[in-house]
DNA sequence: AATGAATGAGTTTTCATTCAT
DNA sequence: GATGAATGAAAACTCATTCAT
């Protein structure tokens, strides 16, 4: 990289990490672009070389937080020595899932933003790995077990919005059950989910 | 109902469905008080008679068009034979899922802003039934057939939540599924879920 | 006019004139809004309840003033006893110029702006004489005449282009000639191309 | 021209043609000095080692374009066998206006910034013919007529205004007459006035 | 209860200009 | 000479909210 490449790396990593923070602790609405780039230390044109406007640093950053939750439950997962794929799955629910609760704020900015589409497809600057995304990951996990799955995305998929869609009610509203009562229920439901796509 | 009481619902109605068209059309950041009263042929200032903001409006534009689909629904199941709960909740799944499929623009707008707590509780001035709730309707349903279910709240809570996030990505974006696929894969695991729950 | 009308009256001519002696002193291009509504003591929002832009506020300023020079010249023509159509229009070119020169300023701000349609068509709210232009007036003072002229439309528009475009130079910069020598040939030339109008 | 004179010469040009389209369509107020560099493909930076500001641009451009038109006219009057100096002027007249007929835009461009100060005065960088202006070429071809002209200044002076100010309103707006019906009147009006120039 | 003119703080956005490379 | 990233002052414009009528 370039130095004037390098530099300019780092410009967009400060308003980036400032508006990450004006974003978590006051929202987007009442975030304006004179704050970040305030905070960013940089001067308020500087941010229209950067970016469009406030709403494609939000994308950028829910993409980029979420991969890297992904990749921090993949990252412990090696670390163990699990064999089956359905144990697999449920680890790496299971580690998002406390990621998010020790992080709320940035469970709430995050599932808010998320979709299926982020999750799916590889995002410029934003790899979970090597260019690699989380679903990616997770059919190559599924390649490797020995008993195959049909419709492998579907599975994923239904998985993928199951887990997000009821963290967020249950671990920030603690509604309509905890996060150790949803665990309970949601984890023997998605070892049947996966049962009901083996081949 | 006396005159002046029918006048105030007219305009509230006059402003809730100005507020809806505009939403839809131009997004909820891009619609400002004067539009929604323009559009109801009203004065500015009439507007904070009746709501606070237009966060207020969106809230209650949610919660009135969330419970009309359910309501639907249940118009329909009514007139059907259906005996069996597991069936009974299919038909009401199958039925939403129709509706929204033919209505995207709403379905836009209600899955951005939908959450449990909405149809967990019940909404003054906009019931479903007498001030009953979707959730309340359902567990009713449960209690009328001959197996038992624990923790029913649970139950629903995860049924709503699949269907709503998995129903946003198929029906706007056809990802990764189309919706018959969805259907197809869902129904059973709904079955699964209730016999899972079935005590 | 009621009250709420008599008051909107006074703070558009309040914006009028604040902005009159803005872009006089220091130009349309570094007037702003800001400028205009501070001096005139109202809030900026208030601008834009009255105009779409300053350029808006230009043209109106343009004919308004364009308007009141014309009228001033046929209230002075109104107190000779001048019979002759010609020596009319002599009397009202000659009383313009000299209007002209006497506000250079004004001159400056109107002849880059003026144009043929400015004065052919009725402006609302800046009628010259309750509603009628200028060129209305011309052709009353033709038909009141007794020889009269073909194309009358016509020859007012060479008379209004040639003093028009002809003054701003000569007075402005005493290009190529001063004005007392441009009069000199521009009033027999004016008499001249009367003659050639008449049938 | 040295190689490297050679370079600026064609780095001017870039930007004098990319300035011309942008005034030209979005008019020299909506037109920014990065978007004529970046249309002409050279650096921001670039455009300050060759003009000081827009409307330094500007300026030469309507000068240019003069010239050009002024140039093509007495081209084509050379190629004729024309005798009298009133036919010369009605011969360039009718060519000007049949010209800026055939290219509107160019028109506009040039009659909201012609004045009678470029017309008269060598531009450098700028020349009709080797440092003449169109002036000096009118009087040239008075010279060379047989019947002497007083003040011939004032009237070349009277006839480029004029001509220019009546051509604006009736090419653009035909307004209040079509250009064949201005030039039946115009030109015996300006055999006329050359008629009231000769000694 | 209803109106809509007025407010002015707040935000976005532009852009000429500089200057290190 | 040429570049284009960075600057930050300046400008336009929006809009929720108030309040006299």
């Amino acid at each position: 990289m370039g130095k004037v490449e390098e530099n300019k790396k780092k410009k967009k990593d400060a308003i980036v990490n400032s508006a990450f923070t004006l974003f978590i602790d006051n929202g987007i609405k009442d975030t304006s672009i004179a704050d970040i780039m305030k905070k960013a230390e940089l001067a308020k044109g500087t941010f229209y070389l950067y970016f469009k406007d406030k709403y494609e640093v939000r994308d950028y950053l829910v993409r980029k937080k979420a991969a890297q939750i992904f990749e921090n439950a993949i990252e412990e997962l090696k670390e163990k020595n699990i064999t089956e794929f359905e144990d697999k799955i449920i680890f790496i629910v299971d580690n998002i899932l406390d990621q998010l609760s020790n992080n709320k704020i940035l469970l709430k900015f995050i599932s808010k933003n998320l979709s299926w589409g982020i999750l799916r497809h590889s995002i410029e600057n934003v790899p979970v790995n090597d260019g690699e995304t989380a679903a990616d990951y997770i059919e190559q996990l599924a390649r490797e077990s020995d008993r195959p799955v049909r419709n492998l995305e579907m599975l994923v998929f239904m998985i993928a919005e199951l887990v997000n869609s009821t963290a967020h009610s249950v671990i920030l509203y603690q509604q309509p059950v905890t996060l150790p009562e949803l665990k309970k229920e949601l984890y023997p439901l998605i070892i049947t989910m996966i049962h009901s796509f083996e081949e």
